[in-house]
DNA sequence: AATGAATGAGCTTTCATTCAT
DNA sequence: GATGAATGAAAGCTCATTCAT
């Protein structure tokens, strides 16, 4: 519930107004949902008017628009990016471990999943989703020749398992997983990793 | 939009009409969350009255109930139940292929994410999860004596990722994983059904 | 809330039926007004379906216009009618004790307040409330000849005050009042009556 | 319906929108009771959005608490508290007259007999009735030495008749008492009002 | 005579949104 | 740039009533 005013709403500031607004808005939209994420609320946490939301985001849909274009597109989690199947994986572990993100309370990519009922966001959201899959076959290594219809499928079933772990966390809080360390994740998700994506021993 | 008045909504039939709305809810219910269903729309799909809903399940709270309840309890899908890893990746492999469940519009684990806001159904949501769980479990062998924490958390990783296949399809669409036909999908899941819960070659 | 299952509604017997969901509904209607009596609870109260409401008294309207058409008459409450002032105010006192009335659960000129919304039954209640205004006029003597508007209006008054009673007890339970015996309404009630109805010593 | 647009409506000014909404929906109260004043109504008798019933009141209940807290704390009406059984006796004569509460359309202490359901509601209407009780007492005179339980329950049968007269106007208009003006009711409540509080001569 | 399935209308409540200031 | 008053539409729910059986 508490995201953004940490160091209170600076008035007659539009740019930090805006900046805390869209920062409410992303941590409600990713816990919640599109439907129950209210505008009075995400106002409320910001400590301003609800008409500023208008004036800067022009609608709800226009501030859902403006929170997914905001949501980080990782791998690596602000460090280097991974170079090969073992950082892949280890980057994984992290990225999918309890308690990382917890200035959105949850794994951000729940936000690219969250619909809104405009059809236009959903080629954003795609092509969020497909730039994962890209930075996948990139680190799995493996070269772009490869990169054949079955490399991509199965970049995009670790994009699911990620997605699923995040999702599985967030609404049903299964455990043991709900609470997994990076530590607890680092073998399966290796063993994972190289089963899809390491190159054929023979000429599959 | 259609869904279930397959053969016209029968009259003074109550226990049909309850079917009826049951399926068309489960359907609303699974493709578009239970906010952004309305009990007006079900209603509609069946092509009766509003009021019906109450008297067969007395709210809104309560259809969604009885539509998780009547949530398939899966693995085996009909058939018998895998007996080996193999059988498992098969069985999966068929479940998360698209055009499966043609009768929900979309893989029916949604309905055990999906979020009526009741402390109460959180439970029963977690409960089918982790049965899903359990059945992955005694599937894939191994004994009930080597079911320590590690080989849970696998198991729900692999449950992790069924429902990633399913929020990914549905929610973007991701291609090639979007169309995968279950002969696409066999491989892939066979290996990390093996790398996940094969039983150590050595002392681990 | 229990007035007339005591020997179970019995099946086949349209009178006693009839009756049953008449008294039923008189105990509602008395007790919660008019609005707040829903058809279903008579019904459930006598144990037999709604339509038959339908049937015996065609509409809620109807059920309220019998309902209201089988209220006492009163004054003398079975016994023999009161004859002098003495009579009448310890009629009053019995009448307006705590208690009476036990199945009705309240004073039953409650129903003749209670409000359906439909002009035609005023008339009915009013004619009521003019009746027992009559008997107060002939049970505190005077003759038919007295009887001129100021007259007419002190027993109004009186009526009012059995009103005020059993209102202020059913809405709002003041005490001592709400739980005040017969013995203690006596006196007070003996005096407002010979105050209000006693013939002038003087030419006044 | 017509109650308090007596200017139009104020665009802008929200204390004036208030009290309009406050003032509409106080008559419509104390003229149909709970269940059968709508809000749809109260906000058109202002010509409003029904939404600003709940920005101003947040829902019916709290319009209905609102509403109960504006009613008047009677007896002498704006002039000075009444001093003695005369006093007292004219101030009810006059409050009790037909077309006294204009602005109301009928008594105020209708207001409290109106149930919402709320149990909450229930003491703070016991508390306004126990309050004109005690004034009662007070004007009357006798001093609290003797403020026993039966100068209460006398005072209370007083509380009673006032009530009665205002029900049985409302409800079902008796004539003459539905007309009656302050000079015909003088007398009768003189009298009444001696009866019922004077001091015993003898040792009564 | 009696039942239960089905309907239509209305109510409160909740939001995103728009309009003046 | 910012506020708060006011609006419109839609949702869940409730009830009296009607229709077949």
């Amino acid at each position: 519930m508490v995201t953004s005013e940490s160091d209170g709403p600076r008035r007659r500031d539009a740019a930090a107004t805006r900046q805390a607004l869209l920062e409410a808005a992303s941590s409600r939209f990713t816990r919640l949902g599109y439907d129950r994420t209210t505008l009075r609320d995400v106002a409320a946490d910001v400590g301003v008017n609800l008409a500023l939301i208008k004036r800067y985001f022009d609608s709800k849909e226009g501030l859902f628009k403006a929170a997914l274009a905001s949501t980080p597109r990782f791998l690596g989690r602000n460090e280097e990016f991974p170079h090969d199947r073992a950082g892949l994986a280890e980057a994984l572990s992290h990225q999918l471990s309890a308690g990382a993100w917890p200035e959105f309370g949850e794994h951000p990519v729940l936000m690219l999943l969250r619909d809104s009922g405009d059809e236009r966001v959903d080629t954003l959201r795609r092509k969020a989703l497909a730039e994962f899959t890209r930075q996948i076959l990139e680190a799995s290594g493996g070269g772009p020749a490869v990169e054949d219809d079955e490399r991509l499928l199965r970049a995009e079933l670790l994009v699911a398992l990620g997605v699923g772990v995040a999702v599985v966390r967030s609404a049903v809080g299964l455990q043991p997983l709900r609470d997994a360390t990076a530590g607890q994740l680092a073998a399966p998700l290796r063993e994972i990793v190289d089963a899809l994506l390491a190159p054929p021993a023979d000429g599959r």
